[in-house]
RNA sequence: GGCAAUGUAGCUCAGCUGGUUAGAGCACAGCAUUCAUAAUGCUGGGGUCGGCAGUUCAAGUCUGCCCAUUGCUACCA
């Protein structure tokens, strides 16, 4: 069955890390976008779910060296660990693929030489530490020491666990490698820049495009706002990724190539059909829709860099960029002590995917929204909704009709109401493509109350006692089949697994959203089977027990405890977010700021300003309070960041310039009223302007 | 500390641009029923819509402040 102009649809999901587990976490994404891939396809669109392993990375080549095997061999374990969990999940991808194959090397250099043609990469040095014994540059997560400022031992290197002080990496005290335990020193290596502030007009423009949920549209506008930053792609060997063509000895970062996985995979899928055009699907102005479903952690991946390159290197974009939140137990984060950090593989150990493919689904809205797993909730939501009402349905009819020879009657008994459950597919259908799952359970578990209630109302366990009436018996629960029918086919991209039994049942070929209008009439039923057992909290707690037990095991053999988590990589990605720093020209200097008029240069006030008094602040490892005399007799309390580069009392008395307008500033230690002007790369070298000799405080800078 | 989001019955959630006695499902109680995987139907109890103030003829729905939770960001002003 197909419908009339069927569109033609690519969706993603995220890319799982191919270094740990598939958890509820995940499966929350892989179970939505699922639904809404079952759901195109219902339709009769021509719709296609590609996803890949995400294979590249420091932690994918440690942990493989940790196991004694290849990363290939690593990775092609995980992979398979995957499929299975995905397939068992029922999450039916067309393509599954791996960001380490063929496509997607071609495509990332593709991608990236398009990049660099039209002068959107930069190179430059930068300092990082690094593993003078593994001869391996460290992100912050592999680097441990004291606390510079509570002096707790094994913090990592961007913030204190126990004090929650903040710092880099070469603040620490007695600084390790978590790897190999030596003393990280600091070396300069050329890195490659993708210039996202190149492509700001452009985001602009293409975040408000109704490409995003107004949410994260907003969150993103903050980017926007501070400015772009340029972002680091290239890591050094020794790494695990692709090579950079031009570039020897560097390599993408993990974080390039993973986005461009979907189009690789999507293109493996092609030459695997042979029936499917890529370039239809990718070109610049392809009518092809692609939606990616993603975790709101990777927005910024999602909707800045990749947009920016597809762009640049004339793909079409995205669609739509749909995230979701993240995945609470009990109204908690997940927990491994706890026993909710539930793997995908432990909760198949005990319980069945329906149920859980249920829950999601009927709580899951289109909003950015943490969704709780409220563990008893789920028990008893899934039980009474899917076992107690709607299976209870065809349950409590079929053999009557069975008994009676198994043929549905001729006409329809109830033509009205069989006519409302009809068309109350297009207003179910609806939310389902707005990705409203939630209420496109509720409708259907409305109607399921509907059709009890109508069994319940004719009750023909009655009548078949009664002489005579054995007909209206038939009608009776021939409608009430034929609702059943009605209800299954909505739910078929929730509950395959169902519809599959149900078509069965009903002696269906499939179960599709148009075939619905032809009601079953003169037809042929099987024997009811059980469909669906209940779901025990006994299971539930065996999960929990498992998942525990897991962490104990854990806990027994692994040196490096986070080894489970993807984000070595992106933890260091979220700190160059951190220090946030404008793009730098060839000469490692800023690039100059865009034009501006008089007007808007006259709004900022200099004044001379004589440094009265400088102190060092307690408790601040970076800030020197100055008391700043502007003329007039006026002062100003200023905090500034110069500590590392200037002692106190060589500033007294000094004369420097200040902005003199600018905006208090409510800081951790008190409220700063300006700010001196320096230059310099930060750290000890910031170089305080001084004024010629004959300059007065309070004199105007222009 | 800053920014954002959230805070509605025991639980999980709906409540659009402010407008009759605030809704649903689950759970709970009573009754009915026995076809069905101890399922179903009817009836009912239960909420000062986080708190305080304000705008308005009218506020869960707007404004301000406060509290709590979560996320991002935090001593370069």
């Amino acid at each position: 069955m197909t419908a009339p102009n069927p569109r033609k649809i690519l969706v993603t999901s995220a890319l799982p890390y191919a270094n740990g587990s598939i958890h509820m976490g995940h499966m929350l994404e892989y179970i939505q976008t699922d639904i809404w891939v079952r759901f195109q396809k219902a339709r009769g669109n021509e719709c296609y779910y590609v996803c890949a392993d995400d294979a590249h990375g420091t932690a994918i080549m440690l942990r493989a060296e940790k196991e004694g095997i290849t990363a290939e061999e690593q990775i092609a374990r995980v992979k398979a660990e995957h499929e299975a969990d995905f397939a068992d999940f029922q999450v039916a991808f067309d393509n599954f693929h791996s960001t380490h194959s063929e496509e997607n090397r071609q495509f990332s250099e593709e991608i990236y030489k398009a990049c660099r043609d039209k002068g959107h990469i930069a190179v430059r040095s930068i300092k990082q530490l690094y593993d003078p014994v593994k001869e391996l540059f460290l992100a912050d997560r592999y680097i441990k020491g004291e606390c510079p400022k509570c002096g707790a031992a094994d913090q990592y290197g961007d913030n204190c666990e126990v004090c929650g002080a903040t710092y880099t990496p070469a603040e620490l005290k007695n600084p390790y490698s978590v790897i190999s335990g030596a003393t990280p020193v600091e070396k300069e290596s050329e890195h490659y820049f993708f210039k996202l502030p190149d492509f700001q007009e452009f985001l602009k423009d293409w975040t408000r495009s109704g490409t995003l949920q107004d949410e994260v549209a907003n969150k993103l506008q903050e980017w926007l706002d501070s400015g772009l930053q340029e972002w680091d792609i290239s890591r050094d060997a020794p790494y695990f990724g692709f090579e950079i063509p031009d570039a020897p000895g560097k390599y993408f970062y993990v974080w390039l190539d993973a986005p461009i996985g979907y189009m690789a995979s999507f293109k493996n899928l092609c030459e695997k059909r042979g029936n499917i055009d890529f370039a239809e699907f990718w070109k610049k102005d392809s009518t092809a829709e692609l939606y990616h479903f993603i975790g709101k952690d990777i927005i910024n991946f999602h909707a800045l860099f990749w947009p920016a390159m597809l762009s640049a290197a004339d793909y079409r974009t995205p669609t739509a960029v749909n995230a979701h939140g993240f995945v609470t137990v009990n109204g908690a984060k997940m927990s491994k002590s706890r026993g909710t950090f539930i793997k995908a593989r432990t909760y198949l150990n005990h319980l069945n995917p329906t149920y859980l493919r249920y829950y999601f689904a009927a709580k899951l809205g289109s909003s950015v929204d943490d969704f709780d797993l409220n563990l008893e909730d789920f028990v008893q939501k899934v039980n009474s909704d899917l076992v107690n009402k709607l299976v209870n349905i065809a349950s409590r009819t079929a053999n009557f009709v069975f008994k009676a020879g198994g043929t549905l009657t001729n006409e329809c008994a109830e033509p009205d109401m069989l006519a409302d459950f009809i068309n109350a597919g297009d207003v179910i259908a609806e939310h389902y493509e707005k990705r409203e799952f939630g209420r496109a359970m509720k409708e259907i578990m409305a109607l399921a109350d509907r059709a009890n209630e109508y069994i319940q109302e004719k009750a023909p366990w009655a009548m078949n006692k009664e002489e005579g009436r054995e007909q209206e018996v038939q009608d009776v629960c021939s409608v009430a089949i034929n609702l059943f029918r009605q209800l299954i086919t909505y739910l078929s991209p929730v509950l395959p697994e169902i519809a599959e039994k149900t078509a069965e049942f009903l002696n269906l070929e499939s179960l599709s959203w148009e075939a619905r209008r032809e009601p079953l009439l003169g037809h042929s039923i099987n024997k009811f089977k059980p469909m669906l057992p209940r779901a025990e909290m006994d299971k539930v707690s065996a999960i929990l027990e498992e998942t525990k037990g897991e962490l104990e095991k854990e806990a027994g053999k692994a040196p490096d405890g986070k080894k489970d988590e993807k984000p070595a990589a992106k933890k260091d990605d979220k700190k160059s977010k951190k220090n946030k720093g404008p793009a730098l020209r060839e000469d490692g200097n800023e690039v100059i700021a865009d034009t501006i008029e008089f007007p808007d240069f006259a709004k900022v006030d200099l004044r001379i300003a004589r440094i009265v008094k400088a102190d060092h602040v307690e408790g601040a490892d970076k800030l020197l309070q100055l008391t700043l005399d502007i003329g007039n007799g006026e002062t100003r309390n200023v905090f500034s960041g110069i500590k590392a580069a200037y002692n106190p009392e060589d500033l007294g008395g000094k004369l420097t310039v200040m902005v003199a307008n600018l905006a208090p500033r409510q800081m951790k230690f008190g409220l700063s009223e300006g700010m001196v002007l320096a230059a310099g790369p930060g750290g000890s070298d910031i170089f305080l302007l001084e004024p010629h000799d004959g300059a007065q405080p309070g004199m105007r800078v222009m």
